[in-house]
DNA sequence: CTGAAAGCGCTAACAG
DNA sequence: CTGTTAGCGCTTTCAG
């Protein structure tokens, strides 16, 4: 093909004026005549002259890159609602990257020692595990990390985006207690990540200022929406069937209510059903579902911000930043008054 | 933090030997005796060392990184069908790579010259448009590139890995002829790509085989569930309405579907419906909807392979590599013997 | 089996 | 405004 790559010092040749010139021209980093900077530019342009990335990086100290590592095990493997999760946020981060003019790479599994180490000024975790593993493994490395939801065992750490779920639960059990439900489950997934370990903490809590008894029960996230319908059945026939249910996965509240109406229980009137995730599933189901919006913009948003001031050496901030997640009420939790 | 980075320097001071041993220690090029290897091996443990990859990039000019851009404009901002086609075609991009011990970085925009320039030894271009832009680009640029479907306008790439989608188009269109389907309407998608284009041309080429009349109308990937259903309760009230539509995305089937359940049309009674993506949509539809998977993970894998095969250094392949499309017959097409 | 040294392409002092 | 030059950290000859 084309024998050699073309160079800075080709161009430089070219143009004749000195490498340095030429590096300015393209960095701007000092002022250089209109005409100096217009033949070196229409040299570059005939050599079809590409600065050398890993040159730069290993010159600077920098790569302009970062890495992301999407925890949660049913992102690529789940349902539809874990996709979109999924897709919602990796599409975020990276608009939000390119925006800012930074390159992102795909992290599969950082511990893999197959896997190409790659050139990262730091890395994205997202939804890390209870004292999860990955995120061990980056610290150890020294490499700047921001996680997208606390590690649930490492609250501590300051870099980090995280969702305050109290108040917004209340609100949707709140909500709940005024439309006349008594006795409101949860059905928690099973997965040890802040999004799990939070939003029961804060059922819990509430019960208890309520003084009512918690009911909770778990439905893996990993489960097909068959194995899930095995489970929901026998709940919704038994005599003690709660009159809400708050169920993790938008796809297995949509799933709730389709084996509701099959076996003839009436949503909301006799049975409310609400979600910690919104998607495509729980707005068109029939009804529409209550859900709790992640978020996934802001989070990714805020997440890749403070990256960026934590690659450019500023100082780690007291707190976290925290986003709000966004209750949607829908028809799935709006009696009519009777 | 940690003063400074350790590189290879510190690791060879440490087990007094030269860097060279220690670099020859890692890459195993050659023998070490086992004491050295191990003296070496404890001193980088000990300085948590790990190898510059900016470094070894210039040196070697290899990243062991291979980009992606995925093309089609709806794959991110579209409903849920889209969504799941990114996410399959990008996990099982992202799985085989790490198979493969290669970095996927992801390219929002290549010619965005805000965008880092990032080090990738290749590039995979997936569902290019007809005349595609960020292909040219790439070409212009020396990138050697695969792509994952043949852009329309440039067949002639062998570079590629392309669906073969006559065979599976006819064998659709045969079995609804069997199921006494007289008029098969064909709501194609208004993107420029090979998916549409080639379907369209094979449905057309099976309607004058079978001398019957092309009955092609489009729906845009782009629009919103509302603004399909607009578009799709004409067509089902029509005097002339179809007795099958072929619908290029799941998710418009699974419209149709309820739409016409709304009308009370009876599915596959009086209308059959199928589609040229296979997703959640067409899958839990009910009924069931008849529907083309486009196979993501074979073309995922064989673009990695011919990637990697690119970047080693091997001949131009004589002709694209060719997948074919697996054809799910579900309930919406099949008719119960009268 | 090991060491010395050249240099990948670029940036950023420093010196005009 | 422009040129010279010293490395960034690593791999890879070439010599022992």
């Amino acid at each position: 093909m084309s024998g050699r790559r073309v160079t800075i010092r080709d161009v430089a040749e070219r143009a004749d004026v000195s490498i340095s010139t030429v590096s300015h021209a393209f960095s701007g980093s000092r002022p250089i005549s209109a005409e100096t900077r217009e033949r070196i530019t229409r040299a570059a342009n005939e050599l079809g002259y590409e600065p050398n990335p890993s040159a730069r990086s290993l010159r600077t100290g920098r790569s302009g890159i970062v890495g992301l590592i999407l925890r949660p095990r049913f992102a690529l493997v789940g349902t539809s609602d874990r996709a979109e999760t999924f897709n919602r946020l990796v599409g975020s981060v990276a608009t939000e990257a390119l925006r800012r003019k930074t390159g992102l790479i795909h992290v599969p599994d950082i511990d893999d020692p197959r896997a190409a180490k790659v050139p990262m000024d730091g890395c994205i975790v997202a939804h890390p595990y209870s004292g999860d593993r990955v995120l061990t493994e980056v610290l150890r490395r020294h490499i700047p990390v921001v996680t997208v939801e606390e590690d649930p065992e490492r609250p501590e750490l300051p870099w980090a985006v995280r969702l305050d779920y109290p108040p917004v639960v209340d609100r949707l059990l709140d909500h709940l207690k005024r439309q006349h439900a008594s006795d409101i489950m949860l059905l928690t997934g099973t997965e040890s990540n802040a999004w799990n370990v939070r939003t029961r903490e804060s059922y819990r809590a509430w019960c208890r200022t309520n003084g009512v008894p918690a009911r909770i029960d778990e439905l893996s996230e990993g489960l097909t929406h068959e194995e899930a319908a095995q489970l929901i059945g026998p709940l919704l026939a038994a005599p003690d069937r709660p009159d809400a249910i708050v169920v993790a996965t938008s796809d297995f509240a949509a799933l709730i209510a389709r084996v509701a109406a099959a076996q003839g229980v009436r949503v909301p009137d006799e049975l409310m059903i609400a979600s910690f995730t919104d998607s495509e599933h729980s707005r068109t189901a029939d009804p529409a579902i209550t859900a709790m919006d992640l978020n996934h913009e802001n989070l990714a948003k805020e997440a890749v911000e403070l990256m960026l001031a934590r690659i450019a050496g500023a100082e780690a901030p007291e707190k976290p930043v925290v986003i709000s997640p966004v209750l949607h009420l829908r028809a799935s939790t709006l009696r009519s008054p009777h």
